[in-house]
DNA sequence: GAATATAAACCGAACGTTCGTTATACTTTG
DNA sequence: CAAAGTATAACGAACGTTCGGTTTATATTC
C-alpha cells in the first residue's frame, strides 16, 4: 500500500535529480536504480522504459504549471498583478523542484518528441498566455504598443535567465533569489506600462 | 596539405552539428564519422577523443564572441549604440552559426568542467560586461536605478529567448528574427532609459 | 486461525547493442 | 623509405531491456 506509489515516487524523484544533473542520455537505468534504492527489475516492473519515467517527470511538473496559470486566468486580476503572479510561479516552482526546472531548461532542445516538443508546447502556451495578457493591456491602452508575443517570450526569458541564475550556491544567487521576483515584476512594469501623460500623448 | 586542417574542420562541423540536435552524450563517435564521411581512426589521429572536440568547438566560439566584446568595448560607443550592437551581435552569430548557440544553450548545465563550466564562465563574462555599461549608465544618470548585474542577466535573457525562437522553422521564428534585434533594442533602451524629465525629477 | 492458492512486487543475471577507444594494417605523400 | 594520414577490426565496459525465479501480500478454503 504505501510502498506501491511510494516506489515509483522514489524512482522518479531520484531520476529527476540524474537527469537535470547529468542528462538524459547521460543518465543509466543502474544510477537510477542505485540512487532510489531499487532494483532495476523494481523498475521496469513500474514503468516500460527509461523514456516513460521522463514522461511521467515532464507531465507532473507541466501539469502543476498550467493548474497554476488556469487558477490565476478565472482570478482576473489586473495587469500588474498578473505580472508578479507569474513571475512569483516561476521562482516559486524554482525553489520547490529546482531539479525540474534545470530538467526543463536542459532538455529543451532535445529531438525526441517526448522531451522537446512537449517541453516547447508547454513553453509556448506559457508565451501565449503572455501574449493574451499583454494584448489585453494594448487595448485598453495600459501597455505601450509592442509585438505581444515576442514581448511575452522577452519576459519570460528575462525571468528564467535571472531565475536560473538564482540556483547558484554563491552570493549572487542568493542576491537574485532574494531580490529577483520583486525587482523583475517591477521593471517588466516599468517597461510594459504606460503612464497617464504618455497615454494622453498617444491618444 | 589541404586535408590537414581541413579534415579537422570537417569533423568539429559534423560534431557541432549533432551535439546541437542529439546532445553531447547521446552523439556517438560513430554517428561523427558517418557524418563527416571519415573513419573512426581519422578521428582519433586529429583529436584525443570526443572530449577534445567539444572542447575545440567551444573554445572556438568563445573567442568569438569574446573578440566581438573586446572590439565593442574599445570603441566607446554610447550607451543606446552599445545594447544595439549587443543585441545584434547575438542574433547575427545566432544565424551564423546556430549549431553552436544551440549547443551553448543545451549543454550549459552540463556537470563536465569542459562543457558546464565553461559555458557559464562566458555567459558569466558578457552579462558582467552589460553590467558594466549599465553601471556607467547608472552612474552618468542615463540609466533608471537598478540592480546592474540582476538587470544584465534580464537583459540577455530577453535577447536569448526571442533569438532562439528565431531559429524554428514557423513564421513566427521568422517573424521574430526579421523584428527581433530591432525591438529588443528598442524596448531595452525605452525600459533602461531614464528621459530627461525624470532625471530632473530624480535630482 | 492455520493452510493453501493467486497474484502482484521485486530481484538480478544475462542478452544483444552500442559506447569510446585502441591496435594494426594499408595508402598516400615528401 | 620514412612519415603522416586513413581505414578497419576488435576491445572491454556500459547501455537499455528482458526474463525466469523468488519474495511478499492478499484472498479463499477448511
Amino acid at each position: 500500500m504505501t510502498s506501491q506509489r511510494g516506489l515509483e515516487k522514489k524512482i522518479t524523484d531520484a531520476a529527476e535529480q540524474l537527469f537535470a544533473q547529468e542528462g538524459f542520455a547521460a543518465t543509466g537505468m543502474r544510477a537510477i536504480a542505485r540512487a532510489a534504492k531499487v532494483s532495476i527489475g523494481a523498475i521496469y516492473h513500474h514503468f516500460h522504459g527509461k523514456e516513460e519515467i521522463l514522461e511521467r517527470i515532464v507531465r507532473e511538473e507541466m501539469e502543476r504549471r498550467q493548474r497554476f496559470l488556469e487558477g490565476l486566468r478565472v482570478q482576473g486580476l489586473p495587469l500588474q498583478k498578473q505580472i508578479q503572479e507569474i513571475v512569483r510561479m516561476h521562482f516559486d516552482l524554482l525553489q520547490e523542484n529546482s531539479d525540474a526546472a534545470r530538467l526543463f531548461f536542459r532538455e529543451r532542445f532535445d529531438p525526441s518528441p517526448v522531451l522537446g516538443a512537449k517541453i516547447q508546447d508547454l513553453y509556448g502556451e506559457v508565451a501565449d498566455y503572455v501574449a493574451e495578457i499583454i494584448q489585453e493591456g494594448l487595448a485598453t491602452g495600459e501597455v505601450r504598443p509592442c509585438q505581444p508575443l515576442l514581448t511575452a517570450y522577452a519576459v519570460l526569458g528575462m525571468v528564467e535567465a535571472v531565475s536560473l541564475r538564482a540556483l547558484g550556491r554563491d552570493e549572487t544567487a542568493t542576491l537574485f533569489m532574494k531580490e529577483g521576483p520583486k525587482e523583475l515584476a517591477r521593471s517588466i512594469w516599468l517597461w510594459l506600462h504606460l503612464g497617464q501623460e504618455e497615454r494622453r500623448a498617444h491618444a
